[in-house]
DNA sequence: GCGCATCGTGATCATATGATCGACGGAAAC
DNA sequence: GTTTCCGTCGATCATATGATCACGATGCGC
């Protein structure tokens, strides 16, 4: 605060110094004991200079990358919602947004699991994408993998094979059946149980987060319909979770549809150490933003214009 | 500068990396140190990462311009030459200064071209190491190059290798030939041409200034000969640019080296909206004033002594 | 297969940098 | 005039940084 006011004016002279200092450290090359020798200046005043010029936002510094911009939607992401962590990967016209989420998705887990440690998946596109990714670090890693629903043997078994199987432990059931009472005698099976209690002990959750939108996933595998989600739309739907849906504040709401779900709830997800999700594009911007709200999630892997889009709506 | 053409292709997810390393090191202030611990990586490998980084031009350092350079010289020489801009870099013994001027220049540039706009280029030593500065700006971001003359490519093609070579036009002949009647014949070449019509409707030219001295660069490339200059400079000539000897209004003479050139005319030069010229030492001050005078370049980067010394001629 | 060169890595150490502290000097208050 | 406050300066020292070295992995040619 003090600083703040302290002489934003100064001599033309000293502009014209600060300037020669800087150029001379910076694109020069030279150090600061050098630049002091050629401009008769003590090592440690040109120190303070430097310091001065940073301070003042005369030196700037420009990452000239496709990245760069990312980086602040990171933090901002980070700030505004709580986040442990956000991974914000470059807008690209070309490609498929759901393979490049996972390619980061699975760096990022690349980077951040350690022997021993427990893993457990949710269901959706991106989720497999990422998994196929990491296939080959779990095995050498001995890592586990759990699921968190039901309907994820599917896709998981392709990628899972092989050695490390002993390690891997699903749900053995689909993600949504026709009638409660079914889902309930599906959750009272010993195996189930089992793996359930397993998934509560996972290190970490890697989910997807989907749209309420004609083209979403659970539609396209048929385990739901365009009517029904337009009745949950109607209540307030703005995106699920694990297949839950919640509103606009990322709470989830009261489905009869939830109770056909076989899979762990909003509660057991939560306790789950760090919670990741990978989704973007242009559908899903209000149900990731719900999601962040809601504190559902610990650390979010998403794209540059749905990072850039979700502040904007939080920004007023 | 034989380190300057090593592979300047890197895996994406590493320049992921070294963007991120960036941004933690100059945004966020954190130290080598804690940037390792939070990326898995060794303190020594932060280091490296950012010499690398500092290398290929992917982290810049921008001296706000407002308020840096030599500001008594660069409104002098504005107002004195009606220059839309000048840039004046401060006087330093130690160092090539074709270096430091490329690297104002292409810090210059960096800052003024926009996406979709084109930059022809002419020939020269420091023009060249410019787009090697450049060359990762420009592929990032949709920039088409084309060379105002012959005689380019052999120095920009290492410059834009891979991705973008789409983008980049070149003259495919030498800046120079031995005879008349064949520059002719290059010049009617249906792709010499395409060029040299492209090049006409770029948004800014990049030019060398070269002095009439033996350490010319067109005399180390072999282009001229030392009597050749001798004649040249009996005929008044002070300097070139692209290759065309003028004398010390900055008006072109009556060569018959200029007919063996292949590339555009001082006319062809001047309808281009923004001439921008980058050159400095002793050699060539009474190029640059030439040039400047006659009105030939709308931008100056030069250096301190330079500009100095120019301005003391036009003083009296 | 066996050197052989090359590269990437981390360890060690010299150097560069910036934080802290006391001293000096000028300005305002008394 | 003195005193006190404030800012600046340089000395000292802890830390951050980058240069050098040595090692192990990888790839190449014999």
């Amino acid at each position: 605060m003090n600083e703040a006011n302290d002489e934003l004016a100064f001599e033309p002279h000293e502009e014209e110094l600060l300037s020669r200092v800087a150029w001379h450290y910076y694109h020069d090359g030279l150090t600061q004991s050098e630049i002091g020798e050629r401009l008769n200046l003590s090592r440690i005043k040109v120190s303070r200079m430097l310091d001065r010029g940073r301070k003042m936002g005369l030196i700037h510094v420009h990452i000239n990358s496709s990245y760069g911009g990312c980086f602040a939607l990171e933090a901002r992401l980070q700030e505004i919602y709580g986040l442990d962590e956000a991974r914000v990967i470059p807008a690209q016209e070309t490609g498929n947004i759901n393979d490049r989420l996972a390619e980061a998705a699975s760096q990022y887990l690349m980077g951040r699991l350690k022997d021993q440690e427990m893993l457990a998946v949710g269901w959706g596109a991106t989720v497999m994408g990422t998994l196929q990714r990491l296939a080959r670090t779990l095995s050498y890693r001995d890592i586990s993998l759990v699921s968190l629903t039901g309907g994820v043997s599917a896709y998981i078994e392709g990628v899972a094979s092989g050695r490390s199987s002993q390690n891997v432990h699903l749900i053995p059931a689909p993600l949504v059946v026709s009638q409660e009472n079914i889902a309930e005698a599906i959750r009272a099976e010993r195996h189930v149980v089992e793996v359930m209690s397993m998934a509560r002990t996972a290190n970490y959750a890697l989910v997807g987060i989907g749209a309420v939108a004609d083209e979403a996933t659970l539609i396209a595998s048929g385990y739901a319909s365009r009517s029904q989600f337009e009745i949950f739309r109607r209540q307030g739907a703005v995106g699920d979770i694990i297949g839950i849906f919640y509103d606009q504040n990322g709470e989830p709401l009261d489905l009869p549809f939830h109770k056909m779900l076989v899979g762990l709830d909003f509660g057991a997800l939560s306790a789950i150490p760090q919670v990741i999700a990978a989704a973007g594009g242009p559908k899903k911007i209000d149900a990731i933003r719900a999601a962040a709200r809601g504190g559902r999630i610990d650390v979010l892997i998403t794209d540059e214009p749905t990072a850039q889009a979700i502040i904007e709506k939080d920004q007023a």
